[in-house]
RNA sequence: GCCAAUGUGGCGGAGUGGCUACGCGGCUGACUGCAGAUCAGCUACAACCCGGUUCGAAUCCGGGCAUUGGCUCCA
């Protein structure tokens, strides 16, 4: 397939290091709150990704870090006092159930930065014997100038910014800490330059070359991680052992919007993924956000998911007979993948694929996409239909509205075709 | 200031150098025990602006503008 990758700023073949297996990490949350929409989109985007190099025929192993140490972690857990893994166990489980109920489930591994800290500091110490990470009162820290490839995926030379931060024990302003000196609490463990816990970006390269070793196939993450986490991943990994790239394909999810800004934690403007499920299902919640490219800007309003969910009834309430394969639509279903993950293309074939009664083809890419298609049916509803179907053809509507009434009340949506 | 993403019809949203995706909404008709749904058709004659290349550009090139974001934590 071909996918566009920060790196080189085109779309270009996924050409993975071995034929037939794909590994993908993707940065995780930071687990100090409830995950929001902007979260969902991220998710459910790589989830399909996932799912669909997986129905391609290949391996993939998509592994995900999940950030349980951080200055945000700390206050939240001081503010709440609670202890800081207290709190991080708490998030991070509430994480994994709104990824559950949003149907996310090709995430092989979910790997912590607090169970990863011998890798990190393992990773930190041959930094600092490389020369390319110096020790001072109150860190370790990576030196800028060290690395010459900075800025190849923001197009910012880290060298020559300036910094609104000044921390004069730093050689220069935009050096950023591996490894925070201190007592920071419960998160505190002993190094060989003393007592502290991990900078930021380090997890994910300590994570990361562990599974997958310097190398590997695509990174993915939101657009604001590309500067500066996901440079510095960069400068990291290539330090160790100047091994380039360290990932060809840097893959990242445009914004979620409300009201033109971005959503985030920090503006306060986020929806929970919790409380959106309280009124669309997980159905309608990935229809919506494919419905858009995962590179383009999506603006989060009840009205672009009610016209989802309308778009989603609409496909459910046509596929009704299946009439066979129509080859043409199930084509155009994985030429829009195979392009970029064209999803918008991609539905539109399903639509095609609904209109000309293709049940299969709408099972199975409606599991690529995470999505059900079809009407759910079970024993129970069946035989309620079947007995409203005699009462109509007997023509005691009056029992069968009375049905149809019970049953729309209990949610479940009834349609009736002519007689 | 520097860097980046985005800019298409009432709305959402694709592709493609010329042959007008698709959906939602709206309108008309058909069908229908009733709701609803479905079916057929119509609707919008859209491309941020200014230049350029071309027989032809929304699509390529140059220059602007606007919005949002990054430069501090962020998916």
């Amino acid at each position: 397939m071909d996918l566009y990758s920060t790196l080189s700023g085109t779309v270009e073949p996924l050409v993975t290091r071995h034929p037939d297996r794909v590994s993908l990490f993707v940065c995780g949350p930071t687990v100090y709150d409830y995950p929001h929409l902007g979260h969902a989109r991220t998710y459910v985007v790589f989830d399909v990704l996932a799912k669909y190099i997986r129905w391609t025929g290949k391996e993939i192993f998509y592994l995900q870090n999940i950030t349980d140490v951080d200055d945000k972690i700390i206050n939240r857990a001081h503010e709440e006092g609670v202890s800081q893994s207290m709190l991080a166990r708490k998030f991070e489980a509430e994480y994994i159930r709104d990824m559950r109920s949003l149907g996310i489930d090709a995430v092989n591994y979910y790997a912590r930065a607090t169970t990863h800290i011998p890798e990190i500091i393992n990773q930190v110490d041959r930094l600092v014997a490389r020369g390319v990470a110096y020790v001072t009162g109150s860190g370790v820290y990576f030196n800028v100038d060290m690395f010459g490839g900075n800025g190849e995926l923001s197009g910012q030379d880290a060298t020559k910014r300036v910094s609104l931060v000044t921390d004069t024990s730093k050689h220069h302003p935009l050096d950023f800490a591996l490894w925070k000196l201190g007592e920071f609490g419960e998160y505190t463990w002993d190094s060989p330059w003393g007592r502290g816990r991990p900078g930021w970006h380090i997890e994910d390269t300590a994570i990361s070359e562990k599974y997958f070793g310097q190398q590997y196939d695509i990174h993915g993450g939101g657009l604001d991680l590309i500067f500066p986490h996901h440079e510095a991943e960069i400068a990291q990994m290539e330090s160790l052992e100047g091994k380039h790239p360290m990932v060809r394909y840097w893959v990242h999810t445009g914004f979620l919007t409300v009201k033109g800004e971005k959503m985030s934690k920090s503006l306060g403007n986020f929806i929970t993924i919790r409380d959106v499920l309280r009124t669309w299902n997980k159905d309608v919640l990935r229809y919506f956000i494919l419905l858009s490219h995962y590179r383009s800007p999506l603006e989060a309003t009840k009205e672009g998911i009610a016209n989802a969910g309308r778009a989603l009834d609409h496909i459910r309430a046509v596929a009704k007979k299946d009439t066979g394969e129509n080859q043409n639509a199930r084509k155009a279903f994985t030429d829009a993948m195979e392009s970029d993950l064209n999803t918008p293309m991609a539905l539109a074939a399903i639509q095609a694929l609904a209109a000309s009664g293709d049940l299969s083809a709408l099972k199975e890419f409606g599991e690529v996409l995470g999505i059900n298609f079809l009407h759910e049916t079970s024993a129970t509803l069946s035989v309620l239909q079947d007995i409203r179907a005699e009462l109509r053809a007997k023509k005691q509507f009056d029992v069968a509205d009375m049905i149809r009434k019970r049953m729309i009340a209990a949610g479940i949506t009834v349609t009736d075709l002519p007689l």
